[in-house]
DNA sequence: AGCGGAACCTGTCGGC
DNA sequence: TGCCGACAGGTTCCGC
């Protein structure tokens, strides 16, 4: 469900409503979704107060007083709600962070993939440190992608979604930034031109500031904090547009089948280059 | 090392 | 109507 676009704005909606707030108590609802013993989890997160909340990758993190870090995951239907307290009783519901001015933070998650841990050291925690850069951080530039991407024999598509090259794009805005950029889902890494990468970066933060500006793509699940819809959905030009005119040149729209995972484009537009390039050694 | 496939869990939708 | 398979915005693990 939620990529960058989605995280950012729901962290920005966060950052208005609990920062300075102190958690009075927690409910845990589903065990698995805590990365902890969920006493344990509890009893840490009792009394503390939320100092500030911000997003790396597609994680959200909250910084705590004590110091402590509560690193969230919301995988596919993980969402975050702060409605007065008691909030009305939801199947979904799986934490409850009671907050001291009667309000209640909510995590809802209807798949239970979402994740929720605490760490003293946000600088050791190994998911985060792990991810590749963020979009636009100026150290990802054109050239270092380039050369990352020479020694890749997977698709673009997927080293795309891989959070260890960039992180935080899924797969709603790699369809959408491989049709801006007119470049075929399936070309290898090693394939692309340095033409191509510089195109693919521009495309990517291009895409990934207007999602951002329309506070994200609601398609089914994905809410904003107080249940608004973001509406990038209104400018999708291929996500889910199978059978549809290209927006371009009106050819029809193609969904395939990559790495399990669907992905939109047009062949008019995204036509695989014909590459002399040999495989990296 | 890096790739592709299966698995995690719950719900919805379309076809027969 | 009912059943069954396919599919869903993400990540991790496993075997090759």
């Amino acid at each position: 469900m939620p990529e960058l676009p989605e995280v950012q704005t729901i962290v920005n909606d966060l950052s208005g409503t609990v920062v300075g707030k102190r958690i009075e108590s927690v409910q845990v609802f589903r065990d698995a979704i805590v990365q902890l013993d969920p006493e344990r989890f509890v009893n840490r997160l009792t009394d503390t107060v939320i100092r500030a909340v911000y997003r790396r990758g597609k994680y959200i993190v909250f910084e705590l007083s004590g110091p402590l870090w509560m690193v969230v995951h919301l995988r596919m239907t993980g969402k975050f709600s702060v409605q007065p307290s008691p909030a009305p009783v939801h199947i979904h519901n799986r934490v409850i962070f009671q907050l001291g001015d009667r309000q209640d933070m909510i995590f809802n998650d209807l798949r239970c993939f979402g994740t929720i841990d605490l760490t003293e050291q946000i600088d050791k925690y190994p998911a985060l440190n792990q991810l590749g850069l963020d979009p636009w951080d100026h150290r990802l530039t054109a050239p270092g992608l380039y050369k990352v991407l020479q020694h890749r024999t997977a698709n673009i598509k997927s080293l795309l979604l891989n959070q260890t090259i960039i992180a935080g794009l899924g797969n709603i805005y790699v369809s959408e930034i491989l049709f801006d950029a007119c470049i075929h889902p399936d070309t290898k890494g090693y394939q692309l031109s340095k033409k191509q990468v510089t195109q693919l970066l521009r495309s990517t933060r291009t895409i990934l500031s207007d999602a951002l500006t329309f506070n994200g793509t609601s398609i089914s699940d994905y809410r904003r904090v107080d249940d608004k819809q973001g509406t990038f959905q209104n400018f999708l030009k291929v996500y889910g547009k199978a059978g549809s005119p290209c927006h371009r040149c009106a050819s029809t729209i193609q969904k395939i089948k990559q790495n399990q995972r669907s992905t939109f484009y047009c062949s008019q537009c995204q036509q695989k280059k014909r590459s002399f390039k040999r495989l990296p050694a």
